[in-house]
DNA sequence: TTGAAAGCGTTACCAA
DNA sequence: TTGGTAACGCTTTCAA
């Protein structure tokens, strides 16, 4: 009913002690818990050294009140904003939503706020970064998720002369989280290997357009390490995008090629699942003539019934925050550091022996 | 190699025209364009009457110093913090991270930034929102995400003086961008008993526990509304919690009835694609034997070929930032604002006619 | 342990 | 159109 633009700055007469604007300020408290300023300021924050009845009482008056500090004032006035900057390109796909809600429930535990930044993934809307100085002081950290940064990029931030954390991409200045992604190929490639699979095929990133090269190679670098230990040729390998879409894609020129791979590896489970629908439209049985492993463990991977590498995204989300808090109550000077969480193969119906009997009804559907 | 830290605030010698902690500050910029600080604030704000030679002069000090205003210093001045708060019961949700999506793009082409607050769903986490009075003076406004509030939460809201719009809910006396619910309903039901389906059954909400109540509610009423007009009695309706895992939790229950309904509607993809697992492995043939519609057109919801009635979150998302934006322009006293965007049947495999021959092999798998 | 007062770096009002 | 200057509301140093 009541519009609250009914009610503007208008507020009733002003109440005892109440600051010009309405809400009580720090003279407020101090007056009424019959102190300075300067030691309501100090109660408040816990710090310092402040008797137990005059903190008692301090915050007995600010509680009173509904005393807030105001942000600004405090970071004006002690250089600190309480503030995250994260960067990410994008918000909506699974990796990176994830990451963010554990970077902010971990960051929230420490009375910190996020800051979000969607640089997006072209150039212009990347310029983001560059051309005002969007983040400068209004930040006191920043996490970068999984993203490949252009040098000039870096060097903004850096500028910044605040902590980075970065997950999922490794940015030599910066601490950094992230999964073991030669790892993640080589556990993926084992799999397959060990059911027999000798023809198989992986999808990656795009090396040139894509927002996170390093991960997809790193991945490939970890394909062939085990293939070269089985004796096995090294795959071949398509572009992706990371999406179904992009998967599917390639699951067209892979499921038409001749020979046609047994078996493929995909970098993300929405490029596996892009593979598996191709598959499924080609009315090939999985995994009979066709097998298909993803990395990361989406949620749909479970209904795609999907053998994959699974990352603990949320858990990586969390761990950079927590690096990062750290980081932050250590002050200045900390050597670079880098954790690195386990990942975990999922087996599930995706994967299965080379059948060697393409067209016998092995699987009753 | 070289650690961040290894350069505190050690910065070389000050070079000319910086402030003391190593940044320009608005006083040197006056300096160097020979003008008032006064000045240069009227001109890089764009605002007020700056001569164009003069401006001229002071973007190119600003330019040339790399000068960026102190966000906490203007905000104290001004009052304004050119941050928007996002609240959100969850962000790694397809919905919601859709939605930030849209609410982050837009708001920044308006040089907005989003503050996030994931307030989850449990009572601990949510007094997050209440204890602490953690968004005060810290926003300029708040974007609520389909997410209902309490009464005292709605209050803390009200309190802090800002324009509200609320995504995906309706809370009376806020701005309100979303769909309509009825309709989506009515929508499913109606595409359901085209094709000849009369036993119909309604995967909702948690009418308790729910994050956003209102929502399955209003699409319940929507299936009514279209039972009633045809004739047919009201659909069985069963608890979901939006979830995959719930929708397959209301599948079991379903799928076991007897008789078991030939066809359900579930109040999001992620719902239906779980019942859609259930009748798999069930063996029941989609669409013969069952007929699954969800709402959402979730990315998933093709590669499960579910029919869906979609809805454009990511245009919500940047119609409430629209929203906001503008109402922020207009000042103070802005009556209650709604906008309603369209839904839109997706037709996809997993509806068909009623088959009353249970066993035979209509479709070729 | 506490208080006084000097910033912090802008914006906005009022004069010129 | 421009400049002077008083806020803005804290934190922090220095003394007491």
């Amino acid at each position: 009913m009541v519009s609250r633009a009914d009610a503007p700055d208008a507020a009733p007469p002003v109440p005892v002690g109440r600051g010009r604007r309405g809400v009580p300020g720090i003279h407020d408290v101090a007056r009424l818990a019959g102190v300075s300023t300067a030691t309501v300021s100090r109660a408040l924050r816990g710090v310092d050294r402040v008797s137990a009845p005059t903190r008692t009482r301090v915050l007995q008056a600010a509680a009173d009140l509904g005393y807030v500090a105001s942000p600004s004032a405090a970071s004006l006035a002690s250089g600190r904003t309480g503030v995250v900057g994260v960067i990410a390109p994008f918000l909506s796909r699974w990796f990176f939503a994830h990451a963010l809600d554990g970077v902010e429930g971990r960051l929230r535990e420490d009375g910190l706020h996020v800051l979000l930044f969607n640089v997006g993934t072209t150039r212009s809307s990347r310029s983001v970064l560059l051309d005002q100085q969007l983040l400068r002081r209004r930040v006191d950290a920043v996490v970068v998720l999984s993203c490949d940064l252009e040098p000039e990029e870096v060097a903004v931030l850096q500028d910044l002369h605040v902590p980075v954390v970065t997950l999922g991409v490794d940015v030599t200045p910066w601490h950094r989280v992230g999964i073991d992604d030669v790892a993640a190929g080589r556990t993926a490639m084992q799999h397959l290997l060990s059911l027999g699979h000798r023809d198989i095929a992986y999808v990656g990133g795009d090396r040139v357009h894509d927002v996170h090269v390093a991960t997809a190679v790193d991945r490939r670098a970890g394909i062939l390490q085990a293939a070269e230990a089985a004796g096995v040729p090294a795959p071949r390998e398509l572009v992706g995008d990371w999406t179904l879409a992009g998967g599917a894609a390639a699951g067209e020129l892979l499921l038409d090629a001749v020979p046609r791979p047994t078996a493929v590896i995909a970098a993300s489970d929405e490029m596996a699942v892009g593979v598996l629908g191709v598959a499924r439209r080609r009315g090939l049985r999985v995994p009979e003539d066709l097998s298909v492993v993803g990395v990361d463990d989406h949620e749909f991977a479970g209904t795609h019934d999907l053998t994959t590498v699974a990352q603990p995204v949320d858990a990586l989300g969390r761990a950079a925050a927590d690096l990062l808090v750290d980081v932050l109550q250590q002050g200045v000077a900390v050597p670079r550091r880098t954790v690195v969480l386990p990942t975990r193969l999922v087996v599930r119906g995706s994967t299965g022996s080379l059948s060697r009997t393409p067209a016998s009804p092995v699987r009753a559907s």
